[in-house]
DNA sequence: CTATGTTTGCTGACACGACAGCAAGTCGTG
DNA sequence: CACGACTTGCTGTCGTGTCAGCAAACATAG
């Protein structure tokens, strides 16, 4: 039962404001994408992975393990986003449990018309006010955290093994 | 019309890393959190701020200012936990629209609990994987963000009126 | 082949947050 | 005082995300 280590007035700035970022930029850019595009940002992040993929096709696991997301939020997502048009679900040939998601042209025109002023809202908000030391910094520390949670991760899978 | 102007290479990998770390972080955080003390991340900001106020005792309208929130998500997150004891809204004597919101000894009992884990996964999984440095460009960075987006919000609230 | 365990995707139920709208209270101006 | 405009907090409704559980399809061992 050691002291607690609690964070100096630094550590403490830092994570506020981190927190504070998030919220206030989240809010920001889903406002503005919902606003130019219609679309939230769950929509967009399925658009991007899947008009990035060769023949903008994915069978949902990989768009699973692309997006990170659990299973049934991703399916209720399909749902609704096959019910717009934006995607339809298909049946997959070599193995029939799986299901493949495929863009529509609909999806297609959706996600080229919101991507541009989408990317501007980032730069204006975010990117632009970061110098180039900045973005490499930033880079940096997100990829140690995400390691770094990754390997927890790791460590509770072989606890529970 | 002009062309947009997309990420380039290194702040791409900087957005789609502070997205990465930002969804996998949370999550991890509000597991811990929950797992540990039975809070949810609305619950421990919420109680924080009373327990930061002299006399644990706050009117919801400065409570809203601290937090950021909207009208409804307060309303609602305080039935909540008024109703698991944690806090108790009573009538504001100068203002008789207001609501004073007001720690229990259980609220107190449950914050002064779940605070100390809960920092010590902020370092593990953040805060001790950064260097003074790094910690003092997030703060800049966050700062520099969060003034931004203000100041865009004061313009429109300008063309608004 | 059968039996067992795993993977895959889906559904229903619940918690949470955003939004619009409401009632009560306050403030300013005549 | 009387009137209208604003503020404050609450509720109902809807869309979304999480969780537990399901059925079907695979995989592997005997």
């Amino acid at each position: 039962m050691t002291p607690t280590n609690w964070l100096n007035e630094q550590e403490q700035a830092a994570w506020r404001g981190y927190r504070e970022m998030y919220q206030v930029l989240a809010g920001t850019l889903e406002k503005q994408l919902n606003r130019d595009s219609g679309l939230s940002e769950a929509d967009y992040t399925l658009l991007v992975v899947l008009s990035e993929t060769p023949g903008q096709r994915l069978r949902a696991r990989e768009l699973r393990n692309e997006v990170g997301w659990d299973r049934s939020r991703l399916a209720h997502q399909l749902r609704r986003m096959e019910q717009r048009g934006l995607l339809v679900r298909t049946e997959c040939e070599t193995d029939a449990r799986g299901t493949m998601v495929e863009l529509t042209e609909q999806g297609r025109t959706a996600i080229v018309a919101a991507a541009p002023p989408h990317v501007e809202a980032v730069r204006a908000y975010f990117i632009d006010l970061l110098t180039p030391e900045e973005i490499a910094t930033l880079t940096s520390i997100t990829g140690r955290v995400v390691a770094r949670i990754r390997a927890a991760g790791e460590c509770d899978e072989f606890l529970n093994s």
